[in-house]
DNA sequence: TGTACATCAGTGAACGCGCGTTCACTGATGTAC
DNA sequence: TGTACATCAGTGAACGCGCGTTCACTGATGTAC
């Protein structure tokens, strides 16, 4: 969660790669969301402009629309790929409770608490996604969703129930104690 | 602290009022404190331009610096008397836990959760805030003490370490759990 | 193999628009004589 | 009491600026013959 996956190509090898198979484009295109991403937790989705977003991206201003329909798309993939990613790291977490523990000193330790870019997306950009239009909010509420589950999956204790409303409170305190913190 | 208080004269006595009485200026200043308020939960900090903010307390464009000095100015005094009214409500109600768990109830209830104009300012523009200039910070940080000492007077257990704690943990999970249910 | 053409990711200038802010002005009110 | 002037809350047009978006163009790559 705090570590973010760098899966975009290395500028040099970049240069190198075929223009037109079809990996270059979609390469841009991640390279696209993983750097918009860390621009819209740190200056906000609002406050980060598509010259600044594409600039980030090593291209030019018309080159967006070539991948995105519009800023909101782009915002809708943003989120749907950051929670994403937050699930698989917590899937990939050992069962147990000491896990759990490891990761929660991790999630509220400084460290995450400065890193605005690189940390939560929930924690930074929630109220903002929920004044975005519906294809966001939606990629929000899926996004969300699955990760209650995966948190759930690690407080299971038999009774589903119980468990479920005890991710949803987990996860609601340590956005809200990250999100506090930081103001 | 979910029903605001409505403290700007009534239009009818508005207009009657004379022009250049000490009270009138700042009335006129209170009542776009009170509607600007309204109009950041809803629509966003950034989301709110300085036209329709003038507009909701029935003035035009221009008259908006004779009352501020910019528009994070107005931000601030928004963010300091939200936080202000709120503190006055926690300390109204009476001592015991009773008068906690109604207050827990109806800051999580749908009603709560759908008025957003009228809501928590701490769940609605917390991570704007975080990204506004020093002075909004401030007047966060120093509202948002106050509020946790008035919840931690509520909880006083005699051990004012971890009575304090728990104040922030409760603060934390509430905001938390509004912003998320939202979402 | 060499040449002519098609493809298309990316360029960069331009668009209309709403923003925060400024300013010359208005006109009702208060004050001086 | 009546008249002339000062005050000042509020008006509304205008400003420069950055926004999201569009579009004619470029030039490296892939394909056809």
């Amino acid at each position: 969660m705090i570590i973010l996956l760098r899966f975009w190509q290395d500028p040099l090898k970049e240069n190198v790669m075929a223009r037109y198979t079809p990996e270059h484009k979609e390469a841009t295109r991640r390279r696209m969301i993983e750097t918009a991403a860390r621009r819209f937790k740190s200056d906000g989705i609002d406050g980060s402009g598509i010259a600044t977003l594409v600039a980030d991206a090593g291209l030019t201003n018309g080159a967006f629309y070539g991948h995105f329909a519009s800023k909101d798309d782009l915002v809708a993939s943003v989120v749907a790929q950051q929670l994403e990613d937050q699930v698989a790291v917590l899937n990939s977490l050992p069962a147990g409770l000491d896990s759990v523990e490891a990761f929660l000193r991790e999630y509220l330790s400084p460290a995450h608490r400065d890193d605005l870019a690189g940390g939560c997306p929930s924690a930074a950009l929630l109220d903002e996604i929920g004044r975005c239009d519906v294809a966001v909010r939606e990629a929000y509420t899926d996004g969300a969703s699955s990760m209650i589950e995966a948190i759930a999956r690690h407080l299971d204790d038999g009774d589903a129930q119980r468990t479920n409303e005890r991710a949803i409170g987990l996860f609601s305190m340590l956005v809200g104690s990250l999100q506090a913190a930081r103001a």
